[in-house]
DNA sequence: GTAGCACTGTACGATTCCGGACAACAAGGC
DNA sequence: GCCTTGTTGTCCGGAATCGTACAGTGCTAC
């Protein structure tokens, strides 16, 4: 057994020792691959997954098979929020869209230490509200926000998880995550190009000035975040 | 003290004897007034409310005051959920949209009842469930979702909570709640009704023909809905 | 090094929705 | 019954985005 140790995922480093300790014999650390399904719509979702590196995006899905990315889960976060909220399964996908590391946790040793201590269930019950606002922050842009700002929206949040001026992306990826057309997507980027606010290229986008890109999100870009550190830390 | 008794409220009434017991004591009803602030952002919630009449709006705000509706609460649920995941305050905004009744308690209070008790954390952690798949439903219906499917779908969830086929509802307050032009909606209404799904008329919309709304919503109506029968039952 | 395939650039008309304006109408207060 | 005020009906040009199509480009596997 490896001694207690804090992880580089943002909620297990938030966590008292002692909680740490409750979860840290469960926890197994391994990649998250590109693509990989960590929870299948209306399916029993065995594992939780604290990401260290990488993110995922939990996608809704309607009956007519229409996606949408109501969410996105990196090192500040965990899946499996219906877990902390006593169903086990959910009508959302959620899966890897940019590959990493993470601790995975059988979602019945993940209940059991959250009845043992209530300052764990707190902590990971504040990371659901944080995430909640996340995706009502999503319905407010999607509704209000134009293409740009949106597109802008996005690469932030993605910028945030992947601490890295380069995110491996398609237009195509894009396209499914906001819902929107891949040549939209195409040409959104040519202007925030354009603009000198990312670079492009096959199948990335390079993030070149951050605080244009804020500007060009508008007002779509930060509440989630303050959330975050207001509840987390 | 009053005896124990069964609420119109779906959440209230799917709690076990000695659930309500814990929270009867501190319920008060009384009524919910048109524009009834509920929540305000960023400010303390002193009361949870679980209404079992007329429904309320829980609307996201962006810095630059747009604001976009994210969700609806009647009597299938409660306001507060971010109580509920240990956060005083959200930076939502919840409002009566349609008056009636309901009862109320202290947020203190019903923490206390729900340290108290297990059960009754469960079912309501699992009601926060249900409203995070509607918010993420409000999403992919904000971003797909052309004018009159996501009217059709606002018009059935607030039948479903009003039950009574007349909405007191101005087009006003619908763009408001879906993000759109004033005349969008009166447009768009005028295609529902020439539809023969509804009647319109000043300050009011009546539901005529429910199957046919449900088909104008398209796939944008059912999800979160299957989530509640599933999750509260 | 080249074939294949995924990805990107670009074009087109069509459609939806916007922003703004103004007149007509309905309902409640006096 | 009239007036006021909120509500609805309708119009305009214009912007954003769609759906679709196809050609060009650049990676990758062989």
């Amino acid at each position: 057994m490896l001694a207690v140790s804090p992880s580089s995922n943002r909620l297990l480093a938030a966590l008292s020792r002692a909680d740490l300790g409750l979860l840290q014999p469960h926890l197994k650390h391994g990649p998250l691959k590109l693509r990989q399904d960590l929870e299948r719509p209306n399916r029993r979702i065995d594992y939780v997954y604290f990401p260290d590196g990488g993110f995922a995006s939990v996608v809704a899905v309607q009956s007519n098979n229409t996606r949408v990315e109501v969410g996105l889960i990196g090192y500040e976060g965990m899946t499996g929020t219906s877990i902390l909220l006593g169903s086990d399964r959910t009508p959302h996908s959620t899966y890897i869209q940019a590959a990493g590391q993470g601790q995975r946790i059988r979602t019945l040793k993940l209940r059991q230490a959250m009845e043992a201590s209530k300052s764990l269930r707190m902590l990971l019950l504040r990371y659901v509200q944080v995430f909640m606002v996340q995706t009502a922050h999503t319905a407010i842009s999607n509704a209000r926000g134009r293409l740009d700002a949106r597109l802008a929206r996005w690469i932030l949040m993605a910028h945030d998880r992947v601490r890295d001026e380069t995110l491996p992306l398609t237009h195509e990826f894009l396209s499914l995550m906001l819902g929107v057309r891949r040549a939209g997507v195409t040409e959104t980027l040519h202007s925030l190009e354009s603009q000198k606010l990312i670079y492009t290229g096959t199948g990335r986008v390079t993030l070149r000035n951050r605080k244009g890109m804020e500007r060009a999100a508008g007002n779509s870009y930060g509440t989630p975040e303050a959330e975050f550190r207001r509840l987390i830390g």
